[in-house]
DNA sequence: CGCTATAATGTAAGCCATTACATTGCCCAA
DNA sequence: TTGGGCAATGTAATGGCTTACATTATAGCG
């Protein structure tokens, strides 16, 4: 039965040391402004009593947690979880920590999701794309919370963020399937209704079209949640379609790669029959057979200068207005030009 | 201009509500213990003044965050970032936030994070694996920690952990192989020397041949980092030793994939000149061209169950033991019987 | 109706670091 | 030697919530 004794305080240190808690603070969180004979016997008393601040009374009265939330779709969503690593790493070089909560792309679940975090101190926001209530930014902004978004570009939002710009990227592989003489286009895209990214995409495409003199009506649209077995579905549900598609568009290349299965299931031949393209250049993109054509984002640079972004903003107040990442088309196996009939 | 009004305390609710501060409290934490009437009115004020509570005075005099942190190696890494996902949902179901920081399997960024996310409060600690020094388990203890392994198995460490026997996966990986005739096996391997996932992995596959009457030392073991890349490099090596392994075993499957890659980019057929198997079952593995024969492991599951063993330990106290999920050898297109010589 | 058991609410004592402001000590120039 | 200026240190107010314990309201029962 040992004895149970109570947690050293900084009260505890100042006393073993002969200074007051104040200087023991300093010690702690401004080391040059102690002098160094001091500094010494504050360590030791610290060491001597393995003394370790109390972060409750820490943060009440600093006023700040050095936490910042980040609230994503989902984790098993390899961009996102790639721009988390490399947005924690950065975080965590600036001597900040990251607390996580996902929202299975549910705006409810979000909106939850934010007020939680801030109860639960986070300094600072990291969200996914611009869409949500004006209530939950005038919350934001009443609370104090510097917030950026990301993963999507808008200088018009008049909101902090990081990212890319869907439309622009998606018009632009429209455009280069279209150059291949595709005239009949699928697209299989995410949930539209409350994801701008994935509405920017669809609209990327219709520019693109518009913009070629095809319909952007006759776009053949298939919403479907993010899976390999869901690509392979919409693709099949693609190919009854009449006129039938030569170009199966993708909003992200994990439905691609379930297309390409499904296509090949089918007997289909990519390209030589259809083509098909993804979104996001993950791993997968590499792997499948044949290598997808695709759009590649920087998700590991995004998260990066989206800690530095975030830091900023949180040290100089500064807002540093939207941020825009370039995008690559990589050309790989699954585009052709458009068979002839 | 506007007026900085301060953000309204607990003691405004109560003011409001015409209530006490303890009442309030109360409403908030135990709803239960409080009459409908009160509760409403309590409710309404809290709206009214778009009330918050201060995290920091609430850690500060509950002595507790509500916080679990968890340390992988890293998100990139699609087992972890799934794994993660459903610790997460799960930790929310039961009111809690989760805190991630990450390793890059490096044990000294471990015990620096160890350190970080206690000191930012967290109540308890999800861990992978149980390899590392016997002076930060002393520190968790210490400090009251509680902490839970997963990832692995070991009913003799005397630990809290959810996970699965990697040494008796691999063997029964290694097993079979061997009983489709192969008698020179090649390993690609994560590093072992800090990592006893991997070390159980290895030794899975030693016990293998030696209860084949098999020489361990036969096995050519090669160590490299996690990337499709290094995978297909690993491969290549391996082709080169004398004898020629026949069947070559991986760790992962993300390893798998690149020897898979490589293999084709060497006109070597697999299953038919040289058997690859993986280990995890991510998605890649049914995309692979031929689909990976692996080892599944419940990466979800697994993250459920170690949310709810926390909870539980940290609400009962008590400590749950080893608990051993199952694992399933999933055969599909890359294990195929030795060929003739 | 009066009494008791229990539910609902109130009072007030912490919790422990940070930091504005005050004070002391020291060095150097005049 | 003395006074000014700056570095180092000290004093003490402050932050907002939880919770043990005390008190009051309510319901049920004989």
């Amino acid at each position: 039965m040992t004895i149970q004794r109570p947690t050293p305080t900084l009260q505890d240190v100042a006393n073993r040391a002969g200074v007051s808690t104040a200087t023991v603070s300093r010690c702690l969180n401004f080391p040059d402004q102690v002098s160094p004979k001091t500094s010494e016997k504050v360590h030791t008393a610290i060491a001597e009593l393995g003394y370790s601040p109390n972060f409750g009374a820490r943060v009440m009265a600093a006023r700040r947690t050095n936490t910042i939330g980040a609230i994503i779709p989902t984790m098993e969503n390899a961009i996102f979880a790639r721009g988390l690593q490399a947005f924690q790493e950065e975080l965590r070089a600036h001597g900040y920590t990251m607390l996580v909560a996902s929202t299975s792309y549910q705006p409810q679940i979000e909106e939850d999701q934010i007020r939680a975090l801030i109860a639960r101190g986070a300094d600072a926001l990291l969200l996914i794309g611009y869409a949500r209530s004006p209530e939950i930014y005038q919350f934001l902004k009443a609370q104090g919370i510097p917030t950026l978004v990301t993963w999507a570009f808008d200088p018009d939002a008049g909101r902090a963020s990081v990212g890319f710009d869907n439309h622009a990227a998606m018009y632009e592989m429209a455009k280069a399937v279209i150059a291949q003489g595709h005239r009949s286009l699928g697209f299989i895209s995410a949930q539209v209704a409350t994801n701008d990214r994935a509405q920017g995409r669809l609209k990327g495409i219709q520019s693109a079209m518009a913009d070629a003199n095809l319909d952007p009506a006759d776009l053949a649209v298939l919403e479907t949640q993010y899976s390999i077995e869901n690509g392979a579905t919409a693709f099949a549900a693609l190919m009854q379609r009449h006129p039938r598609p030569t170009a199966v568009l993708c909003a992200n290349d994990v439905l691609a790669v379930g297309a390409l299965r499904q296509a090949h299931d089918m007997n289909i031949s990519v390209p030589r029959d259809v083509s098909v393209t993804g979104f996001d250049d993950i791993e997968l993109a590499q792997i499948a057979t044949p290598a997808l054509t695709t759009m590649h984002v920087p998700h590991r640079d995004m998260g990066r200068t989206a800690a530095q972004t975030l830091v900023k903003m949180l040290r100089d107040g500064d807002d540093p207005g939207a941020v825009a990442l370039r995008v690559d088309l990589v050309m790989r196996n699954t585009l052709g030009p458009a068979p002839q009939n």
